[in-house]
DNA sequence: CGGTATCCTGGATGATACTG
DNA sequence: CAGTATCATCCAGGATACCG
């Protein structure tokens, strides 16, 4: 179901079970949008800029499997489904908190001096 | 680099950004396997079964663009080369400790309760 | 030993159209 | 509104061979 093609039993450790279950380009967003607030499928689908229908709704169906999100689906018409995360997602979510400030703090903006070698800024510090 | 396609700029948070950079099918494995000690190239390819030279050395290079992994190239006879965590790879291994954690909890051993729906092991605990 | 150079493939993702 | 069905595309990853 992830990315990496490797499943149960074949992983090395935590880390890459749990990558394969936030692998899909779009679930680490929905995590961190359901975070906020349940959302019906068209919210969910504007608070994703760019993710079609079809993905959205698989790796919806993929993250409901694993147990991260709940589906709560109202027979009216039109027709209404709210999506929310399970314990589970609220638990994997804290998981990444950390993830996530790394990520804010050395890829958003890095720290200089230990950068990529292909960003040269001479960085004055104000000794110039 | 990364596998979601989305680059800087276009990140809408920091754990995708961090998803970029850890994207790679064996970028984990190799964080962690360099986390316990610097490890050569064919060590490297020991540690990780079934990865081939040409992804390991592309992994290896994307890294080291990012400032995760340094190299070391010793000029000797025959050619031996280091690899080895920078501070900021040292960094990015501890935020994701507790996605290991959460890995090993809800994917390597679930919870019973919360597993997935094709998952309908009795789970006898004892009283049979 | 530590790579590079090519070629190729599968599967995740995207575009579009249609339905209950 | 909330999807499903189909077809097209892209490219990370894999296989293999060769090089300094």
């Amino acid at each position: 179901m992830g990315t990496t093609g490797r499943r149960p039993g074949a992983y090395v450790c935590g880390i890459d079970a749990a990558m394969d279950v936030i692998g899909g380009k779009w679930k680490v967003l929905i995590l961190w949008a359901l975070h906020e607030r349940p959302c019906r499928f068209g919210e969910l689908r504007r608070e994703l800029p760019g993710v079609t229908e079809k993905v959205l709704a698989s790796h919806l169906r993929e993250m409901e499997a694993d147990g991260l999100v709940h589906r709560e689906a109202y027979d009216e018409v039109p027709p209404r489904v709210e999506y929310s995360l399970t314990p589970r997602g609220v638990s994997l979510n804290a998981a990444l908190e950390p993830l996530g400030a790394w990520g804010s703090a050395n890829v958003l903006s890095p720290a200089p001096g230990q950068m990529r070698e292909d960003d040269d800024v001479p960085l004055v510090t104000g000794a110039a």
